[in-house]
DNA sequence: TAGAATCCTATTAGTTTACTAGTTTATACA
DNA sequence: TGTATAAACTAGTAAACTAATAGGATTCTA
């Protein structure tokens, strides 16, 4: 149940797009600069969210990264899962035919209570919730963790 | 997000357990069998339930394993944080010193939005809660995923 | 006192994590 | 048209974790 450091680095990374965003690209080195992260490895998150749509990229010089979608169109549970892999806390959640008592399994249940809880949260909110809150609590443009 | 089979396998261990309650020892070759785990894997998560106070073991013959409490006062979150260690999605969460920003963080309070989410479906129930579950549901006692 | 059961320690193949390193490709600008 | 800039791509790697397996020591009962 520990978050991975890709999804800590991969949500902080976003969220300076979903900030910047309608502002021009913006470079994987200022980010992790900003964010303290190693260069190379953002690099490879980066490379994930774009892989998924979430992320569009310019080549050359003032090139960079932007969002590929307004703030607002990009919820978290697409982050999410394009970070830490599919959100499925068994194999048998997504399988119904996984094994013979499935229907009646009572430790299923109870993933499937867990995984939806945890889906809840993350699709009633998108990028740009997360810039507004941001904008109410912090006038610098930095954010941690 | 992917459930370690230590938490999958552990539970439905605890789960026999439970529902045996009252009647003596159970010996892990039986839970192991009925389960379809392997004996000496089994044997370790066992020894992890025992280390944490929630399992009583009988050594000798005729020895085995049984809850130390009533299945109605071991909830899911002591059985889970047991097995697949601290429910804490980030470490500032538990470290409100972890980082500067620790207050004003976005992601944080995402990744503790998270966090609670999990933590009241498994806060919520008790081992009794799975039993009654699995009594109106499933006849012969076996358990499954 | 035989044997049934837990207890304890070690080992291991395979996978994942969190990086680092080096090279290649596209492009804005002088 | 050259050059600096920045993404893109490929590969490697040490450390940790996962899911076991192995073998013996210990304890208690019948």
């Amino acid at each position: 149940m520990k978050l991975s450091s890709r999804s800590r680095y991969g949500f902080r990374a976003i969220l300076e797009l979903a900030v910047a965003y309608g502002e021009g690209p913006i470079q994987i080195k200022t980010i992790a600069d900003r964010e303290d992260i190693s260069n190379k490895y953002l690099e490879q998150l980066i490379a994930m969210l774009k892989a998924a749509g979430l992320v569009r990229s310019v080549r050359g010089p003032r090139g960079g990264y932007t969002l590929a979608k307004p703030p607002s169109e990009i919820r978290l549970d697409e982050v999410f899962s394009t970070l830490e892999g599919p959100l499925v806390a068994v194999d048998c959640l997504e399988h119904a035919t996984f094994c013979s008592k499935c229907t009646d399994c009572v430790t299923r249940r109870i993933w499937s209570q867990m995984q939806d809880a945890v889906l809840n949260v993350l699709r009633a909110k998108t990028l740009q919730d997360m810039v507004d809150m941001a904008q109410g609590l912090d006038k610098n443009g930095t954010y941690h963790i």
